[in-house]
DNA sequence: GAGAAGGAGAACA
DNA sequence: TGTTCTCCTTCTC
């Protein structure tokens, strides 16, 4: 446990996670592959028909949607970014042309590009599966794993809840739905959903191809101070505690960072920022949508008691420390 | 008003 | 049985 997915190793592990803040700042429009919003594109992820035809190329053109205008990314790839998308042409799929007049990524570079931006989405899809506690295969997933996915993503996305038009079904049937389907399902964010499944399901697909076996995601995301085998639960088939989930959003600042944050790492202490945030963020984890800040902070003052967390030597409102943070 | 603290009982694996 | 959820009251900031 704790190792990196065989396939991702290659990838830099600088964190670029498909945060929840840039997909709440963006909206709908950056992601789900641009199916949606004023500038609808008709284009929806599908695995590669053929291994000629890149994967890199897929999840490229699914990166660029995903951040089109995050600056940050040029100072992250020394390189000149993904090649700007011509307004028109909606009906293919973006590849790059590192030959391209004016272009200034040679093969080096865009091999860089392209085994980060895989590395990303799939990183992505891990942070989700691990905070679900769902397989990265939606095909495996059961229908209580749907309804999770269903209400993280419509979360994610800000989509309308379409829990309901999707009840009973497994992870099987949800694969075998057309887009179309989804839209007769849920007509505002039917479209949405459906190219997300596509991304996880090309995801999957690609796993299994770059690592035969069974798909599973128990990545390192190890960082100084904190082991991933004190905290990394959901590969362990066990309930995830409340502690170990807190350690897991802690984990991924790029991600969580606006909802909870170190505050002194060496000594365990913790912020959380977004109350609200962070309990939902357990809801859809534990499955109860009832959940609440309150709840969580009465389960969080159960630790006390064994030692598992304290309130610091200077008291702070929404501010705890773990008593071992080794 | 929001958060902290803690009691008490229920639910669940 | 242990853990977490839920509801509650009281107190503090």
């Amino acid at each position: 446990m704790g190792s990196a997915s065989p396939g991702l190793s290659d990838v830099s592990p600088g964190c670029l996670l498909l945060p929840p803040d840039v997909a709440l700042r963006t909206g709908v429009e950056k992601t789900a592959a641009g199916v949606v919003g004023p500038e609808k594109r008709e284009w929806s992820p599908s695995p590669p028909a053929t291994p000629e035809q890149g994967l890199s190329a897929f999840y490229l053109s699914y990166f660029n949607m995903l951040y089109p205008e995050d600056g940050n990314w040029g100072a992250k790839v020394p390189v000149a970014s993904v090649r700007e998308e011509p307004p028109e042409e909606p009906e293919q799929c973006p590849v790059i042309d590192s030959q391209a007049p004016g272009s200034s990524l040679d093969e080096h570079s865009l091999e860089q590009v392209q085994s980060m931006v895989v590395g990303e989405v799939l990183k992505d899809i891990e942070t989700a599966c691990k905070l679900l506690n769902i397989t990265a295969d939606p095909g495996d997933w059961s229908p209580s794993n749907v309804q999770k996915w269903l209400l993280w993503t419509e979360h994610q996305y800000r989509l309308p809840p379409a829990g309901k038009a999707f009840q009973e079904l497994g992870g099987k049937e949800l694969c075998a739905m057309s887009e179309e389907q989804f839209r007769q399902r849920s007509p505002l964010g039917g479209d949405v959903l459906h190219a997300h499944l596509d991304i996880w399901k090309s995801a999957a697909w690609m796993k299994e191809r770059t690592s035969p076996g069974a798909i599973h995601y128990c990545a390192s995301s190890s960082e100084e101070g904190w082991t991933d085998s004190e905290v990394d639960s959901s590969c362990s088939g066990q309930p995830i505690h409340l502690w170990q989930f807190l350690k897991e959003l802690l984990l991924k600042p790029h991600s969580y960072g606006r909802f909870i944050r170190w505050l002194n790492k060496e000594k365990g202490i913790f912020k959380i920022e977004d109350s609200a945030q962070v309990a939902r963020l357990w809801g859809v984890r534990k499955n109860r949508p009832a959940m609440n800040y309150d709840k969580l902070s009465r389960s969080i003052r159960q630790y006390y008691k064994k030692g598992i967390i304290r309130k610091p030597d200077i008291s702070q409102r929404l501010v705890y420390q773990f008593v071992h943070p080794v």
